[in-house]
DNA sequence: ATGACATAGCCCCTATGA
């Protein structure tokens, strides 16, 4: 089964982008970050056309996340318990074939250490990890990806000096992000591309828009697929796909995705 | 230090992103 997670900076800009993709790259669950649409405006019939049902939470300019998956969605959870910023749309769970609950996760930016909701930011990530360790006992399981605007490490961003002591870079945040990592989660990515010291070229997720940076690999890794213990038994292989973000007029995140195997289970 | 890009909303400027 394979599994990816996108931001894709506005699915009504990017329509054409993902549906394209979806045919090149024939994901079987997609976790989709910054929507920035409300609910009854997701393109439903189009992307069923596809093949793909879709578990939305939207909300208007801002925010927005959905699942998209060939394969059936139940038990559909949005958001979740103790969220310090229930009213923005930034957590959707579902079941997806009865075999695992798959969550996608769009965290806060935090915007800088002075702001305001770098504090709401770090709240966010605490009362994230008490939701998901409550997943997790439940025994079915579980992945959660998206975008955690979180570089872990100084080996995820291609110049770390530059965003020392910085969002997404600081301390804090780290040690919220650990504090989660430390239920039991494994990341996907780091998986295939552990931590050395040399930092993977192809393990970024994000370049900034301004100053050609993607065409100078310039980028952050802050996009991860995080799976419980009893997913990471059927983990296979995971990476990044950077060819969308190769296209015209691209969302400045690309995708990140694993396989999983699901017959040994 | 600043601005560089992009998106949506409302409307030509602001908020937000990371």
């Amino acid at each position: 089964m394979k599994i990816a997670t996108w931001n894709v900076n506005s699915i009504r800009s990017r329509f054409d982008h993902l549906v394209k993709w979806l045919h090149q790259f024939q994901p079987d669950v997609v976790l989709l970050q910054e929507l920035k649409l409300m609910s009854e405006l997701f393109p439903h019939e189009q992307l069923l056309d596809e093949g793909y049902q879709a578990a939305v939470l939207g909300q208007k300019t801002y925010n927005g996340v959905a699942i998209l998956s060939k394969h059936r969605i139940e038990d559909i959870t949005y958001g979740f318990e103790n969220n310090p910023l229930p009213e923005e749309a930034r957590y959707i769970d579902a079941l997806i074939d009865g075999s695992v609950r798959i969550a996608s996760v769009y965290v806060p930016n935090g915007q800088n250490t002075e702001s305001p909701k770098y504090p709401n930011k770090l709240k966010f990530i605490d009362a994230l990890r008490a939701a998901v360790q409550i997943r997790i006992y439940e025994n079915t399981p579980y992945i959660i990806g998206g975008d955690f605007n979180i570089a872990p490490h100084d080996l995820d961003a291609t110049n770390p000096d530059r965003w020392k002591g910085d969002v997404p870079f600081t301390a804090a945040e780290r040690q919220g992000y650990n504090q989660l990592m430390h239920l039991g989660l494994h990341d996907a990515v780091r998986i295939k591309h552990p931590y050395t010291s040399q930092s993977a070229p192809d393990v970024m997720s994000w370049w900034d828009y301004r100053g050609g940076s993607f065409e100078k690999n310039d980028g952050l890794r802050i996009d991860h697929i995080l799976m419980c213990p009893l997913a990471t038994d059927m983990w296979t292989d995971a990476g990044t796909d950077r060819t969308p973000r190769t296209w015209e007029k691209p969302s400045d995140h690309t995708p990140v995705w694993c396989d999983l195997n699901m017959t040994q289970y």
